[in-house]
DNA sequence: TCCATTACTACATTTTCTGTAGCGTCGGTC
DNA sequence: GACCGACGCTACAGAAAATGTAGTAATGGA
């Protein structure tokens, strides 16, 4: 299931992950999914990217099993998707921080 | 200081810091410095990505003040860099739940 | 002077992303 | 049962980014 792509040639997971989490627009989803289930256009417009890749992030968060759609709500973060979020929202104040040092 | 780049149209520091990190090699590279420094070609042959594209999130790196060169020792993590990495470093383990789940 | 090491650049080719238009399905409403 | 809007999603041409390979320029030691 785990695909073989891009920078992750060894399979360690942690490769496999930062090779996801590093792709165009993936973590910048992830974010915007932190509050609440989102349309897909909804989600489109949110990030300011168009369908195709918008779409094909969410089949790879999807594949990886960190997002899902939810007919009534639309796409949604998975257990194992909040668990990822949570160890990401650090980030949030630590960004303010780095911001002003720069 | 901030560029005004890709996806981070508002200037949020959350959004310009995932998008510095939403670029491809970049989770990498801080990733593979986290122990101890590395010389430019030693970063690019443990990564396999182009030099090209190293120098160039190298210097992206070092605007956004998390990566610095040290002429004797090579490319290393700031203090900044070193925080961030902190953050990050949680994604280790928990990475090898997540392979198990998928 | 020669050689090795270093960071880094040039550039043609390949891959990826964008922007825009539109498809197909489903659930109402007249 | 024909129309409409919301929905997820696809097609595709053009633009942008990354690759792969070769090479430059600076430095320091023999």
């Amino acid at each position: 299931m785990v695909k073989r792509v891009r920078g992750s040639r060894t399979g360690r997971p942690i490769m496999v992950l930062l090779d996801l989490l590093g792709r165009r627009w993936v973590l910048r989803i992830v974010w915007e999914l932190r509050e609440e289930p989102r349309r897909f256009r909804e989600l489109q417009d949110a990030i300011g990217a168009s369908p195709t890749i918008v779409n094909s992030r969410l089949a790879e968060l999807r594949d990886a099993r960190l997002v899902e759609l939810d007919a009534d709500s639309g796409y949604r973060l998975t257990v194992l998707g909040k668990e990822l979020l949570r160890l990401f929202l650090p980030l949030h104040v630590w960004s303010e921080k780095w911001v002003k040092a720069i």
